[in-house]
DNA sequence: CTCCTTTGTCTTTTT
DNA sequence: GACAAAGGAG
């Protein structure tokens, strides 16, 4: 037998080899699911003889399919080119770009992201008349969404909401809604899967084809999908019944965005043959460490019993570190990292976990002073930046001018006297006519219907319309540049000049890096091409294994990551669980958040250190709390006595409450044992910081090396520091954006 | 029409 | 505390 299954266990290899007919695989944490995944498309491509293009491998992140096609590609010892290994998003826009026109759409239609329908969902209550302060925009997001991940239309909407008077005001808006998105030829992130649904329903043929060309499929993360995803993939699977999921419900964690756990037991019903393997064996973590997951999770009610086990050694004990504010947290794991970096390990075995991006910021400062190399994963998303979209605006007007929300994004970016009148004005003649925003500007300079703004929206559409032109003859990113030419765009940032606008036009820099390389990799690059990449990204960061970083990372993004020395930062109660699980009536808001717990310990391998702060700022308001519930269901002989506080005793009893026994008084709790860069800012009111380093110094840049100072000028509100970097040339910047170090 | 100040909202988590 | 949206002055 081949070499990539010798090495399975028992319970692996007969997921690996039963190829045939649909297989529920209940994978625990660190159990090997990607690799029997992987493993198993590989035996159907080499000893099955099953050819690539058959093959359908669903993953949760892009990330995550990248890896899975890398890992095939490994052991197939070829291009699995023909395969299709990508998530729901990407594989049902790939089926719509060729389809979408059989359902009322173009097929070079645009995806809006949550800002895009915003916009949208805007633009119906103002036309409504609804009272934004009342209604959110953002509630009626999420009511339209969660509708649509039940496959709930907007006409079912409607006449399941009759009666109701909320329900009926959002059935109004989800139709409006639709209507809005189609005459955009625009999809939403949800519509994606749904449309692709409706495709299938509507035309069986097309399904037909997808069934026979897709007859071995699998699904990665399982438990996170939801409805609409599920009939997805049992509509292709339906004919031939080859379909291999893998799950664990423990690790459920998108309850919120509409995950399913039902489909886990839906799925023998609507697949009645199928089989169910177990894989309970770890091999990620420590015994301790899995001890301590396994003792959290059994507290939640709604699960399947499992008992998860490992061969490994008992290794470290847990680490909790409980320290007074955010700051000394950060310091702490600063340190430590520090001595795990004298012990051997590099920086790359480390990670920052937490559970809202805010926590990074006091992690990120620590980092910063401490010289460590650190990378946030995620966070604000790169193309969510300001300068991003605005370019991918421009682009997109240009690939499809049917996008309203991209016009009126760009029309008056940079400025160029079309405010809100002027856009009024031509909005009336789309509305007037029913056409889209483009072709009403078109239509009213060509009669002459706008006065006063006429002449500037006839340079606006003239402008446009040259940029269309190049297009179609010159390459993607020569198009990027011209378009951040012609429109003055980046004449504006640079005009700036300021620290900000340097990182902007660095960041469009990225941009059109990303363009090339897009067009350097894709089998027919196209402008509508790289739009869609772009749009179903999630951060550009693709993971370089070369350099050496400490991860910061939300668990959520964390989750089917591992790392050998984990740090579960801002333990505390109200944080961790948040809030708003804690006085939820719905007791599973604290079980999916007992079930992050579960996710955020078994990402370690060797040691896992758990931090908590009895003081913290939130929302510019100072919280105190208790450690949290999840860490005290850990056995307290799994964790190690904290000798640097001495707060933390080792007694169960105590070590409950975590309040400190007397009031910190103010003092006590402001005492900087630290230098925070975060803390003079509050305390200073108002006062810059006096500077570390003068004129002639040497000092250190996070992203620029080392280099010398030329000039400080006292720029009122901040200084302006000029230096000759080693490596970058001569860089000017404000202190307390550059936090240069003397070295 | 644009710039500046003030006000209000936000913090879960991602495609 | 940070940022976007709304409102007011020029």
């Amino acid at each position: 037998m081949e070499a990539y299954i010798e090495i399975l266990n028992n319970m692996q290899k007969e997921a690996v080899l039963c190829t045939e007919g649909p297989l529920l695989i209940l994978a625990g944490a660190g159990s090997g699911k990607t690799r029997v995944i992987t493993n198993r498309i590989a035996y159907l491509i080499k000893e099955k003889g099953v050819s690539p293009k058959s093959i359908l491998a669903i993953t949760f992140t892009n990330k995550a399919a990248a890896e899975m096609r890398e890992r095939v590609e490994g052991l197939v010892g070829m291009d699995a080119g023909g395969a299709w290994i990508s998530t729901f998003h990407s594989a049902c826009v790939r089926i719509l770009r060729m389809y979408s026109h059989l359902i009322g759409y173009d097929n070079n239609f645009t995806i809006y992201d949550t800002d895009d329908q915003k916009t949208v969902i805007k633009n119906i209550c103002k036309k409504f008349e609804i009272d934004t302060k009342r209604f959110k925009e953002k509630w009626f997001m999420g009511q339209i969404s969660s509708a649509k991940d039940e496959l709930i239309s907007e006409g079912q909407f409607e006449l399941d909401a009759s009666g109701d008077f909320y329900l009926e005001k959002v059935a109004r808006v989800y139709t409006e809604y639709q209507k809005e998105l189609k005459r955009n030829n625009a999809f939403d992130f949800d519509d994606l899967i749904v449309k692709t649904v409706e495709l299938f329903k509507q035309h069986p043929d097309i399904l037909e084809r997808f069934q026979e060309r897709f007859r071995y499929i699998s699904v990665d993360e399982y438990q996170d999908t939801n409805t609409a995803q599920f009939v997805f993939v049992s509509l292709i699977a339906k004919k031939y019944q080859n379909i291999c999921v893998v799950g664990d419900d423990d690790q459920s964690i998108y309850k919120f965005r509409g995950a399913n756990i039902g489909n886990i037991l839906n799925f023998e019903k609507v697949f009645p043959k199928a089989k169910v393997i177990r894989l309970e064996q770890n091999y990620r973590s420590t015994q301790n460490i899995l001890d301590a997951a396994n003792n959290v999770i059994k507290n939640n009610k709604n699960r399947k019993a499992k008992k998860l086990w490992t061969e490994n050694d008992a290794g470290a004990m847990i680490k909790l570190f409980h320290v007074e504010n955010s700051y000394v947290e950060a310091d702490r794991v600063v340190s430590q990292i520090k001595e795990f970096v004298d012990e051997g390990y590099k920086l790359n075995d480390c990670a920052c976990l937490y559970r809202t991006n805010a926590q990074s910021r006091a992690l990120e400062e620590a980092f910063l002073r401490a010289n460590i190399p650190y990378k946030i994963v995620g966070g604000v998303n790169f193309y969510q930046r300001k300068e991003i979209k605005d370019v991918l605006a421009y682009l997109k007007t240009i690939d499809n001018a049917r996008d309203d929300v991209a016009v009126r994004r760009i029309i008056n970016v940079p400025k160029r006297g079309l405010g809100a009148a002027a856009v009024n004005a031509v909005q009336r003649v789309a509305d007037d006519r029913e056409i889209n925003f483009f072709a009403a500007i078109d239509d009213g300079v060509n009669e002459g219907l706008f006065g006063k703004p006429g002449e500037k929206l006839r340079e606006f559409r003239n402008m446009i319309e040259d940029l269309k032109e190049s297009a179609s003859q010159i390459s993607l990113h020569e198009l990027m540049d011209e378009v951040l030419e012609k429109t003055g765009y980046l004449k504006e940032l640079e005009a700036e000049n300021t620290v900000e606008a340097q990182t902007r036009i660095e960041n469009i820099d990225e941009l059109i890096n990303k363009a090339v390389s897009y067009e350097d990799s894709a089998d027919d690059p196209s402008l509508s091409g790289f739009l869609e990449e772009v749009s179903l990204i999630a951060d550009i960061d693709s993971w370089s294994a070369d350099s050496d970083y400490v991860s910061l990372i939300t668990v959520h993004s964390a989750k089917g990551l591992e790392f050998t020395n984990v740090f579960l930062c801002g333990m505390e109660d109200g944080l961790f669980p948040m809030n708003a699980a804690i006085c939820s009536e719905d007791e599973t808001d604290l079980e999916e958040e007992r079930r992050l717990a579960y996710v955020a310990i078994t990402r370690a391998k060797k040691n896992l250190i758990i931090t908590a702060s009895r003081m913290r700022m939130v929302r510019g308001e100072t919280m105190v709390s208790i450690i949290s519930r999840f860490v005290r269901e850990i056995p307290v002989d799994l964790i190690e006595p904290d000798r640097e506080n001495i707060y933390v005793a080792s007694k169960p009893s105590e070590y409950n409450g975590g309040l400190p026994s007397k009031r910190a008084s103010k003092e006590e709790f402001f005492r900087k044992p630290y230098a925070s860069s975060a803390a003079e800012k509050k305390f200073s009111s108002g006062e810059k910081a006096a500077l570390e380093y003068k004129e002639g110094d040497r000092v250190a840049h996070m992203k620029f090396g080392e280099g010398i100072v030329a000039k400080i000028v006292d720029g009122g509100r901040d200084y302006e520091v000029t230096v000759d970097f080693d490596d970058v040339g001569t860089k000017k910047m404000f202190a307390s954006f550059a936090k240069l170090k003397k070295v």
